[in-house]
DNA sequence: CTGAAAGCGCTAACAA
DNA sequence: TTGTTAGCGCTTTCAG
């Protein structure tokens, strides 16, 4: 068990019969070196299993990644927001500094807020950009445009697959919207649903592939199930409690309800005013207004992954892919998708 | 915003009029520095709100410091295993290798085993160490010597809340044992229930307080409910699948298993034998045995933390604060209880 | 008790 | 295209 320590970057130089400068190039591909010697630095890199020190690689340098965030737009508390707070936390995280994000927020409803955005996105030249998915086509010209100036990219929460991403953190909302219909109807007596929505001014629907998931569900193992869709207003809380008053009234029987986007809050002033022992609620997302509401026991259960934590790790991952200037040891990072009820809430967090 | 770059011990040094060394000695309080010299380091940290950069201590620090666990023994797979697997994981991702684990084992039925793993443990001289809650008496006894030499410790999964530790990871078993007699029991019509045990040669109860937890709930919340105990033996499957179907044979009329230790998948043989769409079947911990038992419909649902990441977590926290020199910014780290079915097994790892 | 100085392994700017 | 070298911020040894 001789000294285990680790090949160092002059080890490396020495056997290639090169200076450090040069394995430096190589390593990262920083160009500029014949192939030749490139092939003697690599051999050497593989005879000596060396792999840099990341440690000494932060000290050393001193160069800034800025990451730019092109994210929806979010009142405080809301899903966007919680997201974005993981973005600055993993940036703070970064104790030397070498990382920075910008935020670039687009209106969800308006596609000529996400194209203002991207324009944003394309004038600060960041070193790579995070985001999701809305508007997909717009965002495939976007992605091609990064591509072009060499700019690579990353998505959280959803992505589209076919494109060449760094990496992707999230969960898979269709398994999510397949569990939750389990939770809400499992071991029931389940005579009909109730599908909460939002009321959009836009076509934009990005929780289809939740919703798919559970009439999926509903189709396997509950075949006879019917499905009502109520929608009510996000800015409105007065004008949704009478809708869903107004919607239990002409359906009494219902006892079933689910929200397929991240407010499930919203239903609390509906579900606080007429409390009924029967009903259960399944919601989605860790947002405090919604933990809150499972915490007074007005929800039953809320699918979640750690939405902060989602957050954190795309950018860690990607700046670390950037720094190390190479793709990351695994590109698709699927989240563990949380049960969360009013006895496991204890100590949930980031 | 003019450079938001950090003041270095430098920095503080030439405040302080001292040389970069002693900075680093009371930073550290390595001693030996006059008390009126230290002050004035002081005064000169806190007026530049001086941190040390961690990145830069790491790379130059040559000094190693080595964690002795002391855990029971396990077979492989065991929980005792994965959490052991942890600790190493902890220490590998350390890149500058400057902690270093290991492993100190004893058999949980021996008491002499155990203060024999103890002994081993003081003679290795280890920087600290880090242990789980058998013998809690022998257990003080030990700590107390720790104490004496100067050697700081942590614990995992369970501790004696007033003993001086260090650090802390892991779940409140009684909050689990709760979740668990919710899990088995809600929405369902609940006869008897079977609680499952293993058949062990010493007093000693690790279990006692998830049993506690759980036998709490059914008083809550099913005060007509009755509780039989069933034995089987940790080693010898054929004879564990005879008692249950013994035990079943007896008890046709109950539908509802529980066990409170984390092996649940020693039940796998009986009831796959057994198939009974009534039944449900709850236990705890992460093992891979109990996953693929849920995997396979066997088991509904698995009370869990993320053992593996627990014993990755105390493991990195306890390091980082013997490098550190100081205490962590926060002792216990209560980890989240999943709840784990079916539908959210899939991404479900360290 | 305190100061000075040589690294830790790597980066990046400059020279050759 | 390649080599050289001055740091990055801190630790640690050796003098004083």
């Amino acid at each position: 068990m001789g000294d285990k320590t680790n090949p160092t970057i002059f080890d490396v130089a020495r056997l290639a019969g090169v200076a450090r400068g040069t394995v430096d190039r190589v390593v990262y591909n920083r160009g500029g070196v014949s192939e030749k010697t490139a092939g003697k630095v690599r051999d050497a890199i593989a005879k000596l299993g060396y792999s840099a020190n990341p440690v000494a690689a932060r000290l050393a340098s001193k160069k800034r990644y800025t990451i730019a965030c092109l994210i929806p737009e979010a009142g405080p508390g809301d899903y966007w927001d919680v997201v974005k707070d993981g973005f600055f936390q993993a940036a703070e995280a970064d104790r030397s500094h070498s990382v920075s994000v910008s935020l670039h927020r687009f209106d969800t409803d308006s596609l000529e807020s996400y194209r203002e955005a991207c324009r944003e996105v394309l004038e600060s030249r960041p070193s790579g950009v995070v985001m999701n998915v809305v508007f997909e086509d717009e965002l495939r010209l976007f992605t091609a445009e990064l591509l072009k100036q060499g700019i690579p990219y990353a998505f959280v929460d959803r992505k589209v697959d076919d494109l060449p991403y760094t990496v992707y953190c999230g969960a898979d909302p269709w398994d999510a919207g397949y569990l939750g219909a389990y939770l809400l109807t499992h071991r029931q007596q389940v005579g009909d649903i109730a599908f909460v929505r939002i009321r959009r001014k836009s076509p934009a629907d990005p929780n289809k592939l939740r919703r798919d998931g559970f009439m999926r569900y509903l189709r396997d193992h509950l075949p006879g199930c019917r499905v009502s869709t109520v929608f009510i207003p996000p800015e409105n809380p007065d004008e949704a409690l009478n809708i869903l008053e107004d919607f239990c009234r002409k359906h009494p029987e219902i006892k079933h309800f689910t929200m397929a986007n991240s407010r499930v809050h919203l239903m609390v002033p509906f579900l606080r005013m007429h409390p009924d022992p029967e009903r259960s609620v399944v919601g989605y997302d860790d947002l405090q207004r919604n933990l809150d509401a499972v915490r007074e026991g007005l929800v039953e259960y809320l699918v979640t992954r750690r939405s902060p934590m989602q957050a954190y790790n795309v950018v860690s991952l990607f700046a670390e892919s950037l720094i190390a200037g190479k793709a990351p040891q695994r590109r698709d990072h699927y989240m563990h998708m949380d049960i969360l009820g009013r006895l496991n809430l204890k100590d949930y967090e980031l």
